[in-house]
DNA sequence: TGGTATTTGTCCGTATGTATC
DNA sequence: GGATACATACGGACAAATACC
């Protein structure tokens, strides 16, 4: 929920953060100065501190207080985090692209194809190859699969705009949890032809799994990357 | 806390998760029904379920229930996650490794290395060079900063060991956050030099920025993978 | 050295809202 | 509409780590 308390609250602080009201390597006030100030429970302001600790902005100090660890990034060329979808992910880097879709196709999941994708056996779905281009360069090629009872009367023209507002804003889906692998492969034919591999041999692979709010898989989607423009970010705690 | 009440719970629904007592795509039980299952408050088994969610083993869904989307991986050749240093991480992929120093020196750092580093000018630092070789293949270098003034009397001796355990049975010294860039970098001469790169001319590079107790960071770190032998999983929820 | 205040961590109980069935 | 299930929010109590005098 995006009105909730703990997200104004989260939200609030996080831009202080941003803007080094609160700066790097100080303190944030106490859990008990934040509920006076944003007038709530201890609870909620705890809440709001998890969700900026996971984001990298802050640790919490047991008996001291809650650091600030947040430092800004200088040029983030292509910023991929959390779940998004392209179209999200460039609006964010205010930047341009387009997408070309090179193959549309429908099939039904054979053995080989369950393997990769976890999708059982004879499920229907759409095929599809696109390519991405971002301020005018060649920079991704994806390969997407959905099911088709899933991502309803999906046509080319949607997948030249973005599947996922499709989704969420025409078939009232709500995209929920992405599972993802990182790996880098060798170039294939297809990268080749479509990319502009500038010297390298090889390309940053997302492989993602992702759930709708019914707990179904949806989707299977490898995004093939070049190299030189991709950045991953990522962010974790030490269990204590 | 290991010890604590919700990460007991934790543990016990993820290792039946695991071993599919709870099965990939059913419910588990309603909260209702893990409060009395385990004496617990409410909040308590939120907690462990939100745990869940962020391993990537489960999913709430507002009003039914919360389903379970872990499904057992493969073959993970080598799997990076959460923080844990290169000894850790081998252990849990049940393999063996040894690590060869080829650089220990104690630097201070200068203006081009705090551009990377994020140390300040003038900081105290060992840098290491480090091979490390899983299994008896040479798969990784290591490029390490540490500020001398936390992690004390660095040896090379040590170096060949664990760092990381070395601060945190030692020192005394607690890791808390790590903040994770991973990119794919074109391969240096020092690369080839230790490294059989198999025909790729590019690796998978993981730069880290890592915290201690103290909010204090203490280490930069840019390891250099062979690309055909990495694998890095993360796993995210959209905010709603 | 020791005692007290501060601050974060854990846990509990309750009430209310919202979505699903 | 009613029952069930998750989501949000509040409040309180005690523990544990730290800081300060």
């Amino acid at each position: 929920m995006p009105g909730a308390k703990y997200n104004v609250i989260y939200d609030s602080l996080k831009e202080k953060i941003e803007e080094a009201v609160y700066a790097y390597a100080n303190m944030l006030p106490s859990e008990h100065q934040l509920v006076e100030e944003y007038d709530c429970s201890r609870n909620t302001i705890r809440r709001a501190i998890r969700q900026l600790a996971d984001a990298g902005y802050v640790q919490s100090i047991h008996g001291k207080g809650v650091q600030i660890i947040y430092q800004k990034q200088e040029q983030a060329e292509f910023l991929l985090s959390g779940i998004e979808s392209l179209k999200e992910a460039v609006a964010r880097n205010k930047q341009e692209y387009t997408t070309k879709v090179i193959c549309f196709a429908e099939l039904t999941v054979d053995e080989r194809m369950e393997q990769r994708t976890s999708f059982p056996v004879g499920t229907e779905i759409y095929y599809l190859q696109r390519v991405r281009y971002i301020e005018g360069e060649a920079l991704i090629i994806d390969h997407n699969y959905f099911r088709r009872d899933v991502v309803k009367d999906l046509t080319p023209e949607i997948a030249e705009k973005s599947v996922y507002e499709y989704m969420e804003q025409v078939l009232g889906e709500t995209i929920v949890t992405t599972k993802r692998k990182l790996t880098v492969e060798k170039m294939t034919e297809l990268d080749t032809k479509y990319l502009d591999m500038k010297g390298y041999n090889c390309l940053a692979v997302v492989s993602s799994h992702t759930f709708n709010a019914d707990g179904v898989l949806f989707e299977y989607t490898q995004s093939r990357h070049r190299p030189d423009r991709f950045v991953f970010f990522d962010q974790a705690q030490r269990i204590k």
